[in-house]
DNA sequence: CCTACAAGTTAACCTTGGCTAAAATACTAG
DNA sequence: CTAGTATTTTAGCCAAGGTTAACTTGTAGG
């Protein structure tokens, strides 16, 4: 079931001539302190207690934006799970204060539930650009933005922007 | 506990006065199409099954380098847990083949182990390499990289590689 | 108005990844 | 070699996020 029964390997990098690796490795290599060490893995436990509800949150306005309504069917479709699954989360986001609706009636977002969408839309907006402006194939560019978007800080979004608008005032 | 009692804004970038946004951001909010959407949530979930499984061998690998051998207490107060959790973890990664151990004493990877933990550990130099050379701060590259690093394509990674190459060549 | 089908919910189950508290084992000093 | 401490494991708990199957509700056509 994991895709892990054989491995291959990253591109070509370790039989590159270059100079500069050697250095640079070591320094990756070093373990950080083990306070340090421990706040990056509480800080990406941290992201994916969130990440789901800000994705459904965000295709939920998407979806009221394009289609002027957000049906369960509709978000279950786009996210690829069972029915089931989106009315146990919407449950969630309802007692989360995010989402309100009747029962058997489409979905809408709180005051609560717009602001997180706005937010998260900026910053997947954010990371999809900046991995187009890098090269990155539009296919693949949204692939990776779905799950980077969770796990990049607010520094790490500016220097993004910046860098997609200097590439963007370059080419035109 | 969860932290969305209030939200703020990112950065400025609603009224930046650049001419490219409405072009581009018209481009990023139209839905893709359902299966390709789908596709994209599905690559996601795949991730997460096996990040904590890269994340274990990827720290094992390292502390059998560094410190000479892999102590459940080690792994925990890294990795920010109980050891009661590393414990359950380490009994699941012993199922899948990737780490071997006898009872009560250290921990060592199989060849599987050992693969994964190569190829995780290349991929998560190359991200935070690449964040270094974007201008992000070593502390915070570091945190970023630890979640980013999952969902990151080949495509993406050898770009990555391609622009840390050349940023670290324009400044020798 | 009724009926069929579409849409949404509920129930029962599973795995993962956390936790605390208690038990078992290993290690080290005296 | 034995006691005390450190380490590891186990048991029992919980929430999240997924499944399928069965049930309920809504809606559109005849
Ligand atoms: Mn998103
Ligand atoms: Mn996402
Ligand atoms: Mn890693
Ligand atoms: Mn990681």
């Amino acid at each position: 079931m994991l895709p892990y029964e054989h491995f291959g390997y990253i591109g070509a990098m370790t039989d590159s001539p270059n100079e500069v690796t050697p250095d640079r490795l070591s320094q990756a290599d070093a373990l950080p302190p083990s306070d340090q060490h421990a706040q990056q893995y509480a800080a990406v436990r941290n992201a994916h207690e969130t990440e789901l509800l800000e994705d459904y949150v965000e295709l939920i306005a998407d979806l009221l934006e394009h289609q002027g309504e957000a049906r369960s069917t509709d978000i279950a479709a786009r996210m690829g799970v069972s029915q089931a699954t989106v009315s146990k989360t919407v449950t969630r986001l309802k007692s989360l204060g995010l989402v309100s609706s009747k029962p058997y009636r489409s979905l809408f977002l709180t005051e609560k539930g717009e602001a997180m969408a706005a937010m998260s839309n900026q910053r997947h907006a954010i990371v999809l650009q900046f991995l187009r402006a890098l090269g990155v194939s539009d296919r693949i560019a949204r692939i990776d933005a779905e799950g980077m978007e969770h796990h990049v800080s607010q520094e790490t979004l500016d220097i993004m922007q910046r860098f997609t608008r200097e590439q963007e005032s370059r080419s035109s």
